[in-house]
RNA sequence: GUGGGUGUAGCUCAACCUGGUUAGAGCAUCUGACUGUGGAUCAGAGGGUUGCGGGUUCAAUUCCCGUCACCCACCCCA
């Protein structure tokens, strides 16, 4: 083939392939976190990777609409749609019927609205499964990516949310990560605190965004911040001493009851607050691994109730989860509520965050044992050994190579990474006798062939 | 959407600021030392339109402009 001809290998931004040693370590890590989800008693769900656009639009905010992957309408509807003489923003509804989807939780709520005979409530999911966002990517960003989420559908209980808080503080603490911090809130709260300083509440979401940047901006960068979105300065300086609340999270709340004694709903947050810390306090999860951060704000519309986020000191790399309840969500598709809580697992920056953290061995396959083949006449030998080592639960490769040398056999056993080699030539045939070769420790034997089996088992354990 | 940085061998980088022989190194790959045995060592080999296009110049990897790609930060988020 002419070079010229050749199709540049790309990959779209933000997308990866995954290798198999990069698939090795990401099963690990989803395999573990698949069992923690199991052992809560959760059950899988996979739904498909694009919805209809109406399902998707409206849920994210202003700047997560701008981030949905619009599927182009295809054939007679396209090209009715683009007799359309100008276009706007607006019309990349027309254009499209179809998007990518954006998060697992508003297809769960699609599916909870859509099979109200099938499901029976409380409702326990799990699920794995890539999402798209048109994003610009950058450190642990990425614009395909996968998110498992762990969701209880159907209980309004803040036992639910103490539970997700269980299960993420279990699957990171299981994963090896030994400082880690899950951040707490309650929507409810910021809404007490938006309406205490007199914000209008359409602007409440924005505002708190605002305020979850205090950690990063200080309480100048903020008065800036609202200062530029034109909250006048009245109620910054209500808002001020609300920021400089600190101690134990009963001394927080108790200092956010005085201010929010006139927000029903904020009391309403704080009550709930309270009762989540005290499942909290009274668990086997660590008092350093949560924190009550009044402040925390999640920028998806949707959370009504209890949210948190987790995150690790270093390597910064934002949140490697983010959850909440969100009672109003599935009410949209079936036109009544149904409560939800959960949270997101973001195995992607899990990972990132591990492979800095040195937590993830490096692992370039599963196999264990590679027969080789001396030569034409011994290669039956060589099939029966594998045969005989699969039928015993060993992973068990034949090289197939072009060069079949012994050395060039034993050199691909370990530039892969295989452990064991069994080589069987004329001599061990003879005397019925098979010679295993620990590339690890550099020894080998000769063994008699009944010995086999224990022999592999014993070097492997 | 806004701002910044970087593009040189498969990978990580050097040479660029201050233009001047055949653009180097490490790792990786291949060959041999090694006729039934990997790693280590030694000897050798292959591999480059310096992202692309244009400009300045006797001369451009080097300076200038454009463009594309990637990375980083902001916004927002996992």
């Amino acid at each position: 083939m002419k070079k010229e001809k050749i199709i540049k290998p790309t990959l779209p931004k933000g997308t990866r392939d995954f290798l198999p040693a990069q698939m090795l370590k990401r099963e690990k890590v989803l395999n573990l976190i698949k069992s923690v989800f199991e052992k809560f008693g959760y059950d899988p769900l996979e739904t498909p990777a694009f919805e209809n656009l109406e399902v998707l639009s409206g849920k994210y905010g202003e700047e997560g609409e701008r981030l949905i992957f619009k599927i182009l309408k295809r054939g007679e509807e396209l090209k009715e749609a683009l007799k359309q003489k100008s276009f706007s923003e607006e019309s990349t509804q027309q254009l499209s019927d179809l998007a990518l989807r954006y998060d697992l939780t508003v297809p769960l709520c699609r599916v909870i609205a859509m099979y109200p005979n099938e499901i029976k409530l409380p409702f326990k999911r799990y699920q794995i499964q890539p999402v798209w966002r048109a994003d610009r990517p950058q450190k642990g960003r990425y614009r395909e990516f996968y998110q498992c989420d762990v969701d209880i559908v159907g209980s309004s209980s803040i036992l639910a949310d103490f539970e997700i808080l269980q299960i993420t503080n279990e699957i990171l603490a299981q994963l090896g990560f030994t400082k880690f911090l899950i951040k707490i809130n309650n929507r409810k709260i910021l809404t007490g605190i938006v309406e205490y300083c007199g914000i209008e509440p359409g602007r409440g979401n924005e505002i708190s965004i605002i305020l979850d940047k205090l950690e990063k901006i200080g309480k100048g960068g903020i008065k800036k911040e609202l200062q530029e979105k034109k909250i006048s300065s009245k109620v910054t300086d209500k808002l001020l001493p609300v920021l400089e609340i600190q101690g134990s999270y009963q001394q927080i709340l108790e200092k956010l009851r005085n201010y929010l004694k006139d927000s029903k709903i904020g009391i309403e947050g704080i009550k709930e607050t309270e009762e989540l810390f005290s499942y909290l306090e009274k668990s086997e999860i660590p008092k350093e691994n949560y924190k009550l951060d009044l402040f925390l704000a999640r920028g998806l519309e949707y959370y009504t109730g209890p949210i948190f986020e987790s995150v690790v000191e270093s390597p910064p790399i934002g949140s490697l989860t983010g959850g909440g309840r969100y009672d109003k969500l599935i009410g949209i598709f079936l036109g009544r509520d149904i409560p939800a809580t959960g949270t997101t697992i973001g195995i992607e920056r899990i990972i990132d965050a591990m492979t800095e953290l040195s937590l993830l061995p490096e692992v370039k396959t599963k196999t264990e044992v590679l027969v080789t083949i001396f030569n034409p006449e011994t290669k039956l030998n060589s099939l029966q050994i594998a045969e005989k080592l699969r039928r015993s639960g060993f992973k068990t490769e034949i090289y197939f190579g072009e060069k079949d040398g012994l050395r060039d056999q034993i050199g691909y056993a370990n530039s892969k990474g295989i452990p064991l080699v069994i080589i069987i030539g004329p001599e061990e045939i003879k005397q019925n006798k098979i010679v295993i070769k620990n590339l690890k420790s550099g020894t080998q034997e000769s063994i008699s062939a009944d010995e086999l089996v224990d022999k592999v088992r014993e070097i492997l354990a």
